[in-house]
DNA sequence: AGAACTTGCAACACTGATGACGCAACTTCG
DNA sequence: CGAAGTTGCGTCATCAGTGTTGCAAGTTCT
């Protein structure tokens, strides 16, 4: 890609950063946001946000792969394959609440297939990889029950983090212990109450779908 | 609103119905496509769709309405404040899907804040009243633990029935089957192994959040 | 069949976003 | 200090998407 650019000075170096961040608050909250409201929120001028990425693409790849670097570094940091099962699960989920909280529009985009660069779809599919294999483990360890698939497992965990993030209503390791709690005991009573049936005795789901309304009605 | 507009022709009102089913389908897959793609996609000319809706926002809004009405059927069949809680979850979850898998992208337009006209907001709202009141419901009868937020709990289901849409592997009953027991039970074992730790006994989960990585370095 | 309606096509106007320049003033760094 | 680098500002060019209009050909409904 860009390979032999000379390094930037400190200043612009601080503007690339100021900019990033600027454009993670305002797509966060409007992803169709122009160049020029998230160079006003980066307090720099319109112009210099091009200077800075050749394109609005490249703008985002750069927060895609920003965001990135922290995700991979946050999972690093927690040492998944080191502690129990249960103790990672923990640390992990900790660690990337941290970051997807303030990352979360630019994260969301990196794991958009077609969007990303190669290297961050490479380091998003290996961190996938290795929260299957911790799930793995924890099945064999017993934390995870035997008859879900990995692929909802890995689904609902990743649906909870979303969520969890943005909530924001806590410190990430509060969330992240609620999350996990969540997770793996649900919502339901422990042992005690009838544990919802997996395939419930009820008279046949009636498929109660409606006719379909007229899309054309004035509303009623 | 477009009070007193002469009922359609029957093949414009064919004509509209495809439309919305065509932006439904490029929409979900790209957001920011051009009315043109929609067009296309709907097999008819461009000014068409313009005649029909009058700016790309009021497509958007009809779409939202058509998909809110469609959900608020699908609640109703359920009849949720008849059937015993767990019964009701069950039902109202796998009408829900069934409606969610085809409208996702109108839906989720529909939820989010200020996009969305009064009348689709007020339906929202109303459903999610239904919602909590289901779940009040739940915890008095002992199918929901007492010591869940509600709202934790409405948006563990929210987001459970988003990803549940997403997968798309399965029938609607099979795939509700599968989440309100994952919603109760979690993905943990059952009574007989050391339940999570709310709060873990683990060595004060270090913030491990490693230094923040330099965004202008070329990426090693 | 005939009135009323709908659609495709082609053309046009308009707007907002994007991206590129050059220059003067300022900051960093050796 | 002085060279090199960076930023703000004004300016210009371009372009894609949006929304309109008029008309001829086709469809629906009575």
């Amino acid at each position: 890609m860009s390979g032999t650019t000379r390094a930037l000075r400190s200043d612009a170096e601080r503007t690339v950063r100021t900019i990033l961040e600027a454009a993670e608050r305002v797509l966060s909250r409007n992803p169709a946001a122009s160049m020029e409201q998230i160079a006003e929120a980066a307090g720099v001028a319109r112009t210099t946000v091009h200077r800075r990425f050749a394109s609005r693409d490249a703008l985002v790849e750069a927060m895609a792969e920003w965001a990135t670097r922290q995700f991979a570094a946050a999972v690093d940091a927690a040492r998944p394959e080191q502690a129990p099962p249960l103790v990672a699960l923990y640390q992990v989920t900790a660690n990337v609440l941290r970051v997807k909280i303030d990352w979360g529009f630019a994260m969301s985009r990196a794991s958009v297939a077609g969007v990303a660069g190669a290297e961050v779809a490479r380091v998003h599919s290996e961190v996938e990889a290795r929260c299957d294999q911790l799930f793995r483990q924890a099945r064999t360890t017993g934390v995870l029950r035997e008859d879900v698939e990995p692929e909802w497992a890995r689904r609902v965990y990743y649906a909870l983090i979303h969520e969890a993030a943005q909530s924001r209503d806590g410190e990430p390791e509060a969330l992240a212990a609620r999350l996990v709690d969540t997770m793996l005991r649900g919502l339901g009573p422990g042992p005690g109450l009838p544990p919802a049936p997996t395939a419930p005795s009820v008279p046949a789901p009636t498929p109660t779908a409606p006719p379909a309304p007229d899309p054309t009605a004035p509303a009623p």
